[in-house]
DNA sequence: TATGAATGAGAGTTCATTCAT
DNA sequence: AATGAATGAACTCTCATTCAT
């Protein structure tokens, strides 16, 4: 029985944490970091001010979470869509496709990432750019290293490649317009850059 | 003698609002527009708190100014690399080389630049973009259609192009290491892009 | 038990909300309200600088709801005196008594009030007079109209004279001496005023 | 040759303080003493902020030779026109008519008075009884006492019954409207403090 | 004498954080 | 665990005053 009402106040637990960091992430996305304001997080969430504090120790705590469980997101569903092919010329346009469909799926998510990129926090910087590595690497054993032993790309750095490839797909994809769509396709970012890369 | 006077009392300003401009530029690329203080930038300008107030009526106009000046300074500083060659294709090349130079030489600006692009703040964003117009005009008109014209480029709509050209430029050279300087190199970039754009 | 912690937090809050609006009125009657200060009420109050605005908006805020209170209270005082009696004659001298004595009693409250009503700022003049409408009503319904109608006060337009009533008696009442006490008697003004309205 | 220069510069010099002084009345009727700006008032008069303190010393001293003069001239103007007539209750009447004819000719000079009567700086405060006490003299002196001795007023103590005309005198006539003329009419007032007085 | 750039104390306001309930 | 009143440091902005010219 004990264990059933500990069960119990756990996932209620976990529900409050949930909420609290969708919450977190609509305000960050909406005023960036400085601007957010925690009672506008705990009321979005339903909660007291003070609840906040029972899950994390301080806001940028909270933010450093969320950048972290972001960028762990993004990659699990790009991944998922690109070895759904083999062919890297396909993968390459499915990253840049799956990349772009992240980004109108979960936008706010993806406009904390884009901040906090570009912004000037160097440990929020260093959080993202960690949790980010196995996208880089991804980006260069699953696509880029198959694509130049197969002869479809040039011969190239892969590690400073994916960075390129990556550094291009945040750039392109970050530039939304007022509904929050990205301003250029995905299909014509991918044909420029296998154009780019083909050998 | 009294003209005199005056133009001396002019320069003098003059001079008070460079710097009050400099020393902005630096704090607004290390912390933010809200995360600046106008106590730091008076103090690293040489002056009290309120003699930011006698030059700019806030922090966001004084923001504003700058991110028009930053703006400006930078399609100026491009151009003028750019059109010292004729050929297209040298253009293209010049452009990166020269945006991250300009990124290099003036990096808190540049900086600036990145944050406000990938900001929150819709008036910034949109002060920016009206300042870049001339930018996005000159891609287009300067380089991509001679280039369409002449046939080593394949035909692609041009202001359209202007834009991924201009976002893979800023996302590209946006990414510094801890020493400002840019992880990718524009030789790499612009050798990716004409690949891309060749016919 | 919850209905009762939540009584008891409510009773909390109006004893704060209370003691703020004391220490506003001290602050504002001595100092007037561009002079006076937030952190000198909230010190009054007990409380932090902070405090106050978890209950108003701002400064001004709290101004005008003082402002609002104190005008009530004079009413509900001087009226609930001036009903204990019928004679309209009578009436009128309790009406000043017990306007002298509002103000000896309510020293602090009064001063604002005549601060407003002789100051510069329009809006606390319209929320002053918007808030003392009752008290003109009361003064042409309950006391003049009355007197004309029993033939003691010679004929004249209520409402005007109201006002005239009201004026005099804020002007004679305003004027204080150093220990607060009025300058001149109520006495010696209601029986200059009885002597103007007789037939 | 001397002597012509040092006139002109004094006639400057007067003619520099006398626009200071009438802006000075303007923005201080406008604003009250705290809210008042001396830059604006500066500009007013056409000059630049430090000339302010080349004629007094600060914004204070300026308030109280203005409160001064203000108090002089109002005592003068009502002086002037009541000593046309000899008779004591033509006399009163004369009082507050040229009393209020005083106020809608030199509003902004009235409203400070006001302001200062009712307001919370004592040394203002102090000031202007100061220059008021001729008016209290006058009011005795040159009606209330001729109107006793002539039996026409019935008999009470001069000085504290002139305190109390010239209070009513100033509470209705301070009580101005949007066009800034006073709600009540000075025949009003006069007719029945007249009554009032009679024997 | 007139100027106005520079000053800096001081104001109102915000808000992350604490803690008693 | 959840609450939200209270806190107070920190911030932007104002403006009377100074002083070199």
């Amino acid at each position: 029985m004990v264990r059933l009402k500990q069960a119990d106040r756990q996932q209620a637990m976990d529900g409050t944490r949930r909420r609290l960091l969708d919450a977190a992430a609509d305000e960050f996305s909406r005023s960036g970091f400085s601007g957010a304001n925690i009672n506008a997080i705990s009321t979005l969430a339903g909660f007291a001010k003070g609840t906040v504090y029972n899950y994390f120790p301080s806001k940028r705590a909270l933010m450093l979470v969320l950048v972290d469980e972001i960028a762990r997101q993004h990659f699990v569903f790009i991944q998922a869509k690109v070895l759904t092919v083999s062919d890297p010329a396909s993968r390459l346009q499915l990253f840049y496709q799956a990349g772009f469909e992240f980004i109108t799926t979960f936008l706010s998510k993806a406009r904390i990432a884009f901040n906090v990129i570009n912004g000037t926090d160097e440990e929020f910087k260093a959080a993202i750019f960690t949790a980010y590595q196995p996208m880089f690497a991804f980006l260069a054993e699953e696509i880029l290293v198959p694509g130049m032993k197969q002869d479809m790309f040039r011969s190239m750095e892969p590690v400073q490649t994916a960075m390129l490839l990556m550094t291009i797909y945040l750039g392109t994809a970050s530039q939304l317009n007022d509904q929050g769509r990205p301003w250029l396709d995905p299909g014509q970012v991918s044909s420029l850059i296998l154009n780019g890369l083909r050998k």
